[in-house]
RNA sequence: GGCGCCGUAGCCAAGUGGUAAGGCAGGAGUCUGCAAAACUCUGAUCGGCGGUUCGAAUCCGCCCGGCGCCUCCA
């Protein structure tokens, strides 16, 4: 069984092959760096951590490419209106999306390149573009891409380039030759960031960066392109546009992934919508994993609904796993497999999981099959809390959770500042109990539950956790 | 207007030709002083209408509904 993806490209399920054996350059696009992120960037950055990691998993050496775009207009508007110097927002967006990404349980990638740090490859790239005709610069304004110069614009997105314009309702540029040339070099106004160049001082247009940096750091040909299914057209078209004009007929890309989006209410978020809820938001809920078990719960290039039912379930179902690692001790494992059912439940899951995964990511299946072990796991729990195949059992749903990026630990209650008070109530509690005052034990319980302390009485004592 | 995606039990969501995974919620049990947790049992013929086929949720056509892209967008 090898693993497959799906090609926006070919719109079909290919079996993967990389460039070179054993090794996958992967590059994402990421953020335009201006403003807060939220929940849809961090749903793109998850899926193809979840990606990268099954790769690794595989025994693929995964180079992960990252780009942040930080210089544009965007950035530009938004640091006058907060009299800091765009420099400086770009520095604070990155700087935030590394903290938050790691909080995300997101790996770093390989590389993270900047657009302002391209700007010779931009120039250079630029250059041969014009120097065959493929682009033109128009005096006192910008450099263009002649899109009639390519054959196959609009192989990604699928549409042709006279169907396009048809439905086109941009305020066209008038420098521009053809409604849909794009902009490679944008000359610069007063006061704007701008580096100089043979057409004057300017920036690089929007696509041209990541032109350059899979061109400078990948090589120029990579295995999987991804990002969010918003970015087909026209970013990643122009792209290709760019890219194979000077890359001698081959492609730049060999499979083209792309995730679904994020929805709030039944609609894309966004921010001209206003309807979006921030990473920063997500994470003082204390929402990352189940934000990433929400992700895995539908297929990546479906849309993902996060609501208050969605987040909720997802939540139920995430705290079923933690329960069943109840007690885990890794120093507890047994080295070898035991010879028990528990252990062939493990096969099986693992079995059930790397047929889903080979299968175009397939995350819910992947789910489904860990749902099954840790149904399986619980059982056994009830009967034999230290059985050495339980522990056996609980280190494969750790690990294959793990795969996922899924930390799956059991909730440290003796953690935080409370902890040796809740203790303390827990076992006067257990007092109260053994001479059967139920009515004031039972007080206790409530009280606590109110305050978020959740108690679990069971034959051999009361446990405590923290509820969320 | 063009291109594309989707519509599966109350909700979320797999399944792309052979009689519907999984999760959440609900119901009934087991356990428990009671709860909680866990476990067991329990629900759908797949938006509608036609067609192809021995056989379709799965292929084709039409219709209805939702969404995305065509403009900055993960």
């Amino acid at each position: 069984m090898s693993l497959t993806i799906s090609n926006t490209m070919t719109g079909t399920k290919e079996p993967f092959e990389p460039l070179e054996p054993g090794k996958v350059k992967m590059y994402v696009c990421g953020p335009t760096v201006y403003a807060e992120s939220h929940i849809g960037h961090a749903m793109s950055a998850m899926v193809f951590d979840i990606i990268r990691r099954y790769l690794e998993y595989r025994g693929y050496q995964v180079m992960h490419a990252q780009n942040f775009t930080d210089v544009d207009d965007k950035i530009i508007n938004r640091a006058n209106e907060l009299g800091i110097s765009p420099d400086q927002l770009a520095e604070d967006m990155i700087h935030e999306w590394m903290v938050q990404t790691a909080q995300l349980n997101i790996k770093p990638a390989t590389i993270y390149p900047r657009a302002t740090q391209e700007i010779d490859t931009i120039i250079e790239l630029i250059s041969k573009l014009i120097e065959s005709g493929h682009a033109y610069h128009v005096p006192g304004s910008d450099v263009f891409y002649r899109v009639s110069r390519f054959e196959n614009y609009g192989k990604l997105s699928h549409r042709k380039l006279d169907e396009m314009i048809a439905g086109s309702r941009v305020d066209v540029d008038e420098n521009k030759e053809h409604p849909m040339d794009f902009v490679l070099w944008k000359a610069a106004k007063e006061d704007e960031p701008s580096w100089e160049s043979p057409w004057g001082p300017g920036r690089p247009g929007w696509h041209i960066e990541c032109s350059a940096m899979i061109q400078r750091h990948l090589g120029g040909q990579i295995d999987i392109h991804g990002g969010g299914s918003d970015l087909i057209f026209p970013h990643h078209e122009n792209e290709i546009t760019q890219s194979e004009t000077v890359n001698c007929g081959c492609s730049l890309a060999r499979y083209w992934v792309h995730n679904g989006m994020v929805e709030l209410r039944g609609a894309k978020m966004s921010k001209s919508e206003g309807n979006l809820v921030t990473i920063r938001e997500l994470l003082e809920m204390g929402g990352a994993e189940i934000f990433r078990f929400m992700v895995l719960g539908s297929h990546y290039r479906s849309p993902v609904a996060f609501g208050e039912d969605t987040y909720d379930a997802a939540r139920r179902g995430f705290e079923r796993w933690t329960g069943a690692v109840r007690g885990l001790d890794r120093r507890e494992v047994p080295a070898s497999r035991p010879d028990h059912p528990l252990a062939d439940a493990v096969d099986q899951a693992r079995e059930q999981f790397e047929q889903a995964m080979d299968d175009d990511f397939n995350t819910p299946v992947a789910l489904a099959a860990l749902f099954d072990l840790a149904r399986a796991i619980n059982r056994e729990l009830a009967e034999n809390p230290e059985a050495p195949e339980v522990r056996f059992a609980q280190a494969g749903l750790q690990d294959l959770a793990a795969v996922l990026g899924l930390k799956l630990e059991e909730r440290d209650a003796s953690t935080g500042d409370s902890a040796p008070f809740i203790d303390l109530l827990v076992e006067v509690r257990e007092k109260l109990r053994q001479s059967r005052q139920f009515d004031l034990a039972d007080e206790v319980r409530d009280r606590l539950s109110a305050l978020g302390i959740v108690i679990e009485d069971s034959a051999d004592g009361s446990r405590w956790r923290r509820g969320s």
